[in-house]
DNA sequence: TAGTTCGCATAACAGCGTTCTTTTAGAAAA
DNA sequence: TTTTCTAAAAGAACGCTGTTATGCGAACTA
């Protein structure tokens, strides 16, 4: 049955690309979490892989395409970590929770997180596609605050103040990343708690009720 | 009279020296306002100017020298943007206003913006100097916010409360030129707006009686 | 078995920051 | 005025970068 031994061959062939392609994207994210974004080059990576730069550009295109997938994974541990969070307490603290897992991922994982919202790369920028694949790993906060309404038309209001809320620690990891917190006698997850608390108070109902 | 000819030769050298700093500085900044941070190559920068690079690297001893100078200019510009502001209003509406210039002047200027507060040119990041020389462009926000308060202990407290509130301007600003708003249907200002308010609700006093 | 295609390595190209070597213009000295 | 010296600038070079062209060898096709 040489048809069999030919659809055999291919599988095997198609597993190893896949295989490699894993491999390629383990050693690219061990060498940008241990080394840094600078020390992501083509070169790098291929020599840590142990093949040459034209297996990274037949599997991925060019840089950005092997960045994007790294962008993606970095998006994925970013909803790991949000998953991980305990909604046990009520909804409020959930909230809070949710937003310093948001901060203990980015500090955790600068390097990720510099690639997932700085522009570390001058190559790469990630296209819409992508931008709407990362958004969607914020979908437990949106949903902690929908269930803070009882309306029906909830569900954009919910994504607004998302946004707000989202913007609001990005804002503060940056600025903390970037070090212009360092020489403050206020720890950066403090200054971020005053700021959720207020936005809490004034954008959400009053949760004192909830469960 | 030997010595004074030596002098004003000096002087005139210096003189030289000075306008060609500033020349090279402004040949920097309208390449990186006119084509973005990836144009800032040295050779781009001395073929602009019409010398060679080893001129940019006695005069600013390394790239990294070279984007201080800018990074300082972003800084003043965000000011004469603060400055602009008109506080002929009441305290409230003025800090939103001061907000307001700040993402003015980073969707104006993206690329300076980029260079204070995104990593986008790998070779550089501000050293402890520059941090503290650009925050202090910030004088105004904090001012108007000590401004809110009546007692003697409020300078620091202004300080914290500035802090927070320029973090999520930045928040904001950060994700939206990451375009991670672009497809939303409120406009990245509104959302701003929102936040701003709840924070001064939140953390500053009552301010209806201020004039 | 002969021909072809495909995957990969090697080498190359243009451009980057930076440095080394060489030239040159102009002040100092004679 | 002519020579000497110095300091500044130019140009080439080095080791990087992303990317592409070339070449080779092995495996499928006929």
């Amino acid at each position: 049955m040489r048809t069999n031994r030919v659809k055999n061959f291919r599988a095997a062939q198609e597993q190893h690309q896949q295989n490699l392609r894993q491999g390629i994207l383990d050693d690219a994210s061990s060498l940008l979490m241990q080394e840094g974004a600078n020390a992501l080059t083509m070169r790098r990576i291929a020599e840590t892989v142990g093949c040459s730069t034209t297996v990274l550009y037949t599997m991925f295109g060019n840089k950005q395409g092997l960045i994007d997938e790294l962008y993606l994974r970095g998006f994925d541990m970013l909803q790991q970590y949000l998953e991980a969070v305990s909604h046990l307490g009520n909804l409020r603290n959930y909230i809070y929770a949710l937003c310093h897992a948001y901060r203990n991922f980015a500090m955790a994982n600068q390097t990720y997180y510099s690639i997932m919202f700085l522009k570390v790369i001058p190559e790469y920028t990630p296209d819409e596609t992508n931008l709407k694949l990362g958004q969607a790993s914020l979908k437990l906060l949106a949903q902690a605050i929908r269930d803070c309404f009882t309306g029906e038309e909830s569900e954009d209001k919910a994504w607004e103040i998302a946004r707000v809320i989202w913007a609001t620690v990005h804002g503060h990891v940056g600025l903390e990343m970037m070090n212009y917190f360092n020489y403050s006698d206020v720890s950066a997850p403090q200054i971020l708690e005053r700021a959720l608390q207020a936005l809490v108070n004034e954008l959400l109902p009053d949760l004192d009720n909830s469960q």
